[in-house]
DNA sequence: AACTGTGGCCTGTCGA
DNA sequence: TCGACAGGCCACAGTT
């Protein structure tokens, strides 16, 4: 009997059941039903472009000529279409099932008047989410027929899709079961080997509640069916693990393959498997990589598991057990430790769990509004997420998409930089544009669609003609980006007027923080996706000509301000720090807004800011008393963190106490510790990371001298990997020469002065040199710094 | 996803 | 052969 269902959709994959094509959705009901809707009525297709000229029913009958009967056609039509913005005929060639496309493409991308063959590479399931307007993670209604749930499949209902599914009105996701984990391996000679090493704890928390379960001591063939009935009891939507896709799922697939265990956690009871960007999919569920998310933050340098969780204020460091990696066989074997393991592996399992709500509603906000499904968001990268994003843009535009091709990396000019006045400065106000790039893109119709190219002509007033390199651009109509931006910008507008009339602390708003957020995110990274020579978009003069609008805006804004009698101190691609005067920024703010017709805000006010001469670099004490530190070593991942340390005091001292004098007795104090030793050696640790294998480095840089090291102590490496090194005292003049992984160093051979000159002195004297003070000074002596007014007015 | 920029250190070259 | 220098490699951060 036909009804109505809603379901939120969890997961998408298709199957071909007796030469039907049949797409799957994994959903979930609004009363906690597991569901599937199967969908046979959908086709895979892709298209056609014909040469200039070309006869097309001939074309068509040759298309028809290569039809295979084992591999049926199903129709062939001519259809108008739009490529690069150009009114196009094109073929559409629809099949049975998804497995023909790639041999037809093959095949008539072969015949002499084919120009192009499109859209073949559209994995079926995504054709499908495109075509019909479907999103993963959000609601939708659809007109089914209930049919028996097959065996093996942990499901509440079957059903047969009898309509397309309607997204609905609905934001809240329903209640989701979220299982994380993490496994330890028995490691006794430097990194587990999946052959070799057995699993001994997979610890992990279901819905809040914490579970350990153990191997028989080195036989792990019981612990993988426990882990395995598990999951098909608990039965979760979202399966989460830090680094997961690439350690763990891998490790327990080859473990499980030694002991022949069936992994049948999927809802289909299949095995999880290789997907896209690299992910491990789990059919009908969500299986996601923490990793992936913990890469985006900036703040954390070194990503581990537990600062991950500790910076997410999930798990404080200081207050869970920590147990060095090398040491874990140690703990396994000795019966007064393995209590002590099994916490570990807990705690590891609860941070895992707590970073996956904090991450999990951005990363189905950012799954409905790409419509990448929830398991492949996080993994795919930022050019993935806008481009799938632009291709339902360009469906609905009848635009067709065009293929993925390889081309060589072609820079272009970018932003803007001045160089800023150096020293102190009172009262500085930073200006910044809202959304510059976007913005610019919209008002200049950039777009591949609306290009015109140099040989073509264009009245003069029909196209925008950008400044320095000349590229054109047709003012309408407007370009497949254009549209993309303005939907964008609208929603995160209307969010965030909703947001407005929420009360922070309400869970909807929430909701709709992280929404705007991916919304934000998006926006962000249109204009990054434009010079990504990988893009199906790809156009270099759209990247070029935005740059360039960018540059001429800047300039004229500095112009501007100038004018008006501010004093610019810095800028940067879309900001301006003037001194502050606050009846003429209020003027200036309003005349830029009417003269280039974009918005410029007042983004913060320093009382004192920081300057030396060189660029991207800047120190400023803000209203409220904080300091902002901005670019300065300080705040790079790769000096010690005692010179960081150093360096971020002295801008205090500097800053806010304005005492020159007490800086250099501090620095002098910190080096005379570094020189008698009594400073921790981990805070004389250097760390960098591996970008490479080994062998690709052309130069014998200190932290792959140190990688070498680690590599030649049994220690597996991969890149990316951070590597961390000191440098110790030795005969070669070269710092690569004479560095050690800090796990082998002791304090008595470390490079003292190294360290007092090279580290500390230098980067207390990147400030302190534009006050008159010395290497000498802080290295030697006691010689009295003479006060002077180092004040600019 | 892009470019801009800083700065350490390695390495090849050039002049003495 | 040695030291100084310059250019390049390399990592990272900041802007979008």
């Amino acid at each position: 009997m036909p009804q109505k269902l809603v379901f939120w959709l969890l997961d998408i994959n298709y199957d071909v059941e007796s030469k039907t094509p049949v797409v799957n959705m994994w959903g979930l009901t609004e009363d906690g039903k597991k569901v599937l809707v199967k969908d046979y009525s959908f086709r895979p297709y892709f298209y056609v472009l014909p040469k200039m000229g070309v006869d097309l029913s001939k074309a068509v009958k040759d298309i028809k000529l290569l039809e295979d009967p084992a591999e049926p056609i199903i129709s062939i039509d001519l259809v108008d279409k739009k490529y690069f913005g150009k009114p196009v005929k094109a073929i559409k060639v629809t099949c049975l099932i998804p497995q023909s496309v790639p041999s037809y493409r093959e095949k008539i991308g072969r015949l002499s008047w084919v120009e192009d063959v499109l859209e073949a590479d559209i994995r079926f399931y995504m054709r499908y989410l495109i075509d019909n307007g479907v999103n993963p993670c959000d609601w939708h209604e659809v007109e089914v027929e209930e049919e028996k749930v097959p065996p093996g499949f942990e499901l509440d209902a079957v059903y047969r899709a009898l309509s397309r599914p309607q997204p609905i009105l609905k934001d809240e996701p329903p209640p989701l079961k979220v299982l994380s984990f993490d496994i330890e391996c028995y490691n006794k000679a430097g990194s587990p080997v999946a052959q070799r090493d057995p699993i001994i704890i997979i610890s992990l928390v279901a819905n809040g509640e914490s579970k350990v379960m153990t191997a028989n001591d080195h036989d792990d063939s019981s612990l993988l069916k426990e882990f395995v009935e598990y999951i098909q009891k608990f039965d979760p939507d979202i399966i989460s693990g830090y680094n997961s896709n690439h350690f763990d799922w891998p490790y327990i697939q080859a473990r499980a393959k030694l002991h022949g265990v069936k992994l049948k956690v999927s809802r289909e009871l299949t095995e999880p498997h290789q997907s896209v960007y690299g992910h491990i999919s789990i059919v009908g569920r969500a299986n996601i990589d923490l990793y992936d998310y913990a890469e985006d933050l900036m703040d954390v340098k070194i990503k581990t598991l537990e600062n991950v969780a500790d910076y997410l204020g999930v798990m404080p460091k200081d207050k869970r057990i920590l147990i060095d990696y090398i040491d874990i066989a140690s703990y396994w074997d000795d019966p007064s430790k393995r209590d002590l393991l099994k916490r570990y592996a807990e705690e590891d399992a609860v941070s895992a769990y707590g970073i996956t709500m904090e991450v999990l509603p951005f990363a189905i906000q950012l799954s409905r509004l790409t419509g990448v499904p929830l398991d492949q968001v996080l993994a795919a990268s930022v050019g993935f997420r806008v481009e799938w994003y632009l291709m339902r843009v360009a469906y609905r535009e009848g635009e067709l998409v065009p293929n993925r091709v390889e081309r060589k990396y072609e820079p272009y000019r970018g932003g803007l930089v001045l160089k800023p006045k150096e020293g102190l400065h009172e009262n500085i106000a930073v200006l910044d544009f809202s959304a510059m790039y976007p913005h610019l893109m919209i008002k200049y119709n950039i777009g591949f669609d609306t290009y015109v190219p140099p040989e073509e002509s264009c009245n003069p007033d029909e196209c925008y003609v950008a400044p320095e390199v000349g590229h054109r651009f047709r003012t309408h109509p407007p370009s497949l980006y254009r549209k993309a931006l303005e939907k964008l910008l609208e929603l995160r507008k209307a969010i965030r007027d909703e947001m407005k009339k929420l009360d922070p602390k309400d869970p909807y708003y929430i909701l709709l923080d992280n929404r705007q957020r991916a919304v934000k995110t998006m926006t962000n990274a249109m204009y990054g996706y434009l010079g990504w020579t990988g893009a199906r978009f790809y156009l270099k003069p759209c990247a070029e000509a935005t740059a360039a609008y960018g540059r001429q805006t800047i300039m004229k804004t500095i112009k501007m301000a100038k004018e008006m009698g501010l004093n610019v101190i810095y800028g940067d691609t879309d900001s301006i720090f003037v001194k502050y005067d606050e009846s003429k920024v209020r003027a200036f703010i309003e005349r830029v807004e009417k003269e280039l017709g974009l918005e410029i805000k007042l983004e913060k006010i320093y009382k004192v800011c920081f300057f030396t001469e060189a660029a991207k670099k800047y120190a400023g004490l803000t209203i409220d008393g904080r300091i902002d530190v901005v670019g300065f070593e300080a705040v790079r991942g790769d000096w010690c963190s005692l010179a960081q340390e150093v360096q971020s005091k002295v801008l205090e001292l500097i800053l806010v106490k304005k005492n020159v004098q007490a800086a250099i007795n501090y620095v002098k104090d910190v080096i005379n510790k570094v020189r008698s030793g009594k400073v921790d050696i981990k805070d004389l640790v250097i760390w960098k990371t591996l970008s490479k294998s080994l062998d690709e480095y052309e130069v014998e840089a200190a932290h792959v001298q140190a990688a070498r090291q680690l590599l030649a102590a049994g220690h597996r490496l991969e890149v990316g990997d951070k590597i961390g090194f000191v440098v110790v005292k030795g005969a070669s003049e070269k710092i690569s020469g004479r560095v050690k992984p800090y796990i082998f160093a002791s304090m008595d051979e470390i490079d003292k002065e190294y360290y007092a000159r090279k580290q500390i002195a230098a980067l207390a004297l990147r400030i302190l040199k534009y006050f008159g003070v010395s290497e000498e000074q802080l290295l030697t002596g006691v010689k009295q710094a003479s006060l002077f007014d180092f004040l600019r007015r």
